[in-house]
DNA sequence: ATTTGTTATGTAATAATATAACCAACGTCA
DNA sequence: TGACGTTGGTTATATTATTACATAACAAAT
């Protein structure tokens, strides 16, 4: 991610080598309860994701696939379109990224709040989508699908401007 | 715009070309006392956003800026920029496209009802803005900017379904 | 009227994001 | 085994958006 600004950001909090491992154990475990294959592919891209920790660009996955030179492209959009069918990942419209689901409960949507200083975001339950719904019915419409994507600061942030 | 589907939208309601003389009127005398200048690039890229009364993709703009043969794309662009910074239209970010703002009160941040299946929106005033920077607030997070958009069927394509 | 600074446009190239199309390899089950 | 569906590899292409730099148009001060 590249941010809007220079000062460094000590708070970025990346998850830890055994944290991550226990998120990719308990992926595979949901691909094999769902009946589903977690390919070498797929889990090199949630690994990728999961190492990120932050909303990282398809691109960049693709570029860090390999030790050696890149993936190719429909390689990683087709695990991420797997991932994020799973619930294991997001897609972050505003930003064309993908984060990790923060949650254990999968196959839900999420709300998102994004820092525009550190590039950092943080998974929020979308609050009211009664209203929301209701907001919709108004003129008759259904909805299927909320997209919520707050930008502002983090709290660590703020102090930095 | 492309649909999921294959039959027709009779409700299309495409904006009388009257109406779209005021809207572009309107919008003249909005830059004229901001300040700002309605180029003639700005103008074209505005009226063909109103014809298409629908969200329309960059591309599709610069495709029919002249009759004869595209427009180059920052010069459409550029116009989009200009266009979303006086609020006479937005950035749809889950279809990357653009959409006319439907209100009178310009500057604001709306959600939108955006139909699968015909491809219309519906802007709607975002409900519960305080709740979310409520919600945001838990960890010390400063709301800028809030994206809503609400995919689903209207009612008319309800029926078709 | 000239200079100067600012804003806007023209133009070419390229970057960044995403998908199509096709075939080969692999799993699984009859 | 072999037929079938799923997954992956590869190439090419489509789509979306920006950079970089030169020029033009405008406004205001000299
Ligand atoms: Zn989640
Ligand atoms: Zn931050
Ligand atoms: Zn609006
Ligand atoms: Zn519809």
């Amino acid at each position: 991610m590249s941010h809007s600004c220079e000062h460094t950001h000590d708070h970025d909090h990346h998850l830890k080598p055994d944290a991550r491992a226990v998120r990719l154990e308990a992926a595979q475990a949901l691909c094999l309860e769902a009946g589903e294959r977690m390919t070498s592919s797929r889990l090199r891209t949630y690994e990728l994701i999961l190492e990120a920790n932050a909303p990282i660009k398809a691109y960049d996955v693709i570029d860090r696939f390999h030790p050696d030179g890149a993936a190719k492209p429909p390689t990683v959009y087709r695990a991420l379109s797997f991932l994020e069918q799973m619930g294991l990942i997001h897609r972050i419209e505003s930003l064309n990224a993908f984060v990790a689901c923060d949650t254990h409960d999968h196959k839900h949507t999420a709300g998102f709040l994004l820092c525009e200083c550190c590039g950092q975001s943080e998974e929020i339950a979308i609050p009211n989508v009664p209203e929301i719904e209701a907001s919709a019915a108004k003129t008759g419409f259904k909805v299927n699908h909320i997209t919520l994507e707050a930008r502002g600061l983090c709290n660590a942030c703020q102090a930095s401007h």
